[in-house]
DNA sequence: TATGAGCGA
């Protein structure tokens, strides 16, 4: 439907909805600061379910501009709602000029406050602070309508504090020129992590050990509350070659009895992002075996119980739990034997398939779910 | 520690 030209300007859009916001509660809401000639909650068009965005269309826009003056940041069933004018160009929503990042903002600074602080810069298009059900997760995006404005608010704002936090605040990185920085920072460290030197390695020897490869601009064993060497530390280096080459040259190497580990220095978070990583990886790994290492079988003789069926899969490899299903006191028919791995299940499935047990021939597959 | 979502279905 064409929206005549007069009313496109008084319209604004409303975001952060609530799935249970209506035209209804937001029709009340707006029409507090002046008359509203229409309000659109976005719904998806096969379940209705609402998007999580609307219009509201005012007569005057005047009262637009009252509504986004007083009413961004509002809370409606629970939740801010985020106001901006209505923009049908996603160009200029999207192209990323003028956004700003911000974190280490202090927990008690909320949208309304992060907006006003940063008007001073020049006109917002949209604003907002991070928040889950615990509150503001501490960091907030700033879209300014112009880069100059973004630009002096950086230069006036990172560094300096609000409400005692010391601001970080910097141009807008998308998620993946993120990671392309962090991995182009990785690539050329200068900072080398050290561990396994044993209990008696000190700064000047490990400074001894790494000075060949390079000029070291700090050397630092780790050490627990009462001074005890922790047997690990980092080796700061001033260029990456040289960094480069001490993991090169010492990564493994026997330093006193000990085989050293060298590697890049990685940040804590980093590290347990990896390891985390890791952990779920094997953790897939392991429920992946131990669901092909477990074995349905069917048409037991009634008289065939956990015991003679763990006898006679014990030939194939270590079973682990057997069960066969049970109704007031009687045999089902059906059972459970597990293996420790997903091969001795396959083999004995090979073996025993058809196979008579009592008075009846097995039959066996793969347990479908764990 | 943190680098959205988003335009008249």
């Amino acid at each position: 439907m064409q929206v005549a030209p007069k009313y496109r300007q008084a319209s604004l859009y409303v975001g952060d909805l609530q799935a249970d916001v209506t035209e209804d509660l937001l029709f009340r809401k707006f029409s507090a600061v002046g008359p509203v000639l229409s309000i659109r909650v976005c719904r998806d068009l096969a379940t209705r379910r609402s998007l999580g965005y609307a219009y509201v269309n005012f007569l005057q826009l005047a009262d637009a501009q009252r509504a986004l003056d007083t009413m961004n940041f509002d809370v409606v069933q629970g939740r801010a709602i985020r106001l901006m004018w209505a923009q049908r160009d996603a160009h200029l929503r999207r192209s990323g000029v003028g956004n700003v990042f911000i974190k280490n903002l202090d927990r008690s600074v909320d949208g309304k406050a992060l907006h006003e602080r940063f008007s001073a810069f020049g006109r917002i298009l949209s604003s907002k602070v991070v928040s889950d059900e615990q509150g503001s997760r501490g960091y907030a995006f700033v879209h300014f309508q112009s880069q100059s404005a973004a630009d002096r608010a950086i230069a006036e704002m990172h560094g300096a504090r609000l409400r005692g936090c010391r601001l970080f605040v910097g141009r807008f990185k998308t998620r993946q020129d993120r990671a392309a920085e962090l991995q182009n920072r990785a690539q050329d460290f200068t900072n080398v992590y050290v561990k396994n030197f044993g209990e008696d390695m000190d700064e000047a020897r490990l400074r001894a050990v790494f000075s060949p490869y390079g000029r070291t601009l700090s050397v630092k064993v780790m050490t627990d509350a009462s001074g005890r060497s922790k047997g690990f530390g980092f080796v700061s280096f001033d260029s990456h070659e040289a960094a480069r080459r001490a993991v090169e040259g010492l990564n493994g190497r026997d330093v006193g009895g000990q085989q050293l580990f060298v590697g890049r220095a990685q940040k804590k978070a980093e590290r347990q992002a990896e390891l985390k990583q890791r952990f779920d990886q094997l953790r897939r790994e392991h429920v992946r075996r131990a669901q092909g290492a477990k074995l349905y079988i069917k048409n037991l003789d009634p008289a065939v119980d956990d015991e003679r069926l763990r006898r006679e899969f014990s030939a194939f490899g270590a079973v682990g739990r057997v069960k066969v299903m049970q109704e007031e006191g009687r045999s089902k028919g059906f059972g459970l034997v597990c293996f420790s791995s997903p091969e001795e299940a396959s083999e004995a499935m090979a073996a025993m398939n058809g196979r008579l047990l009592g008075s009846k021939p097995l039959s066996i597959a793969l347990a479908q779910r764990p």
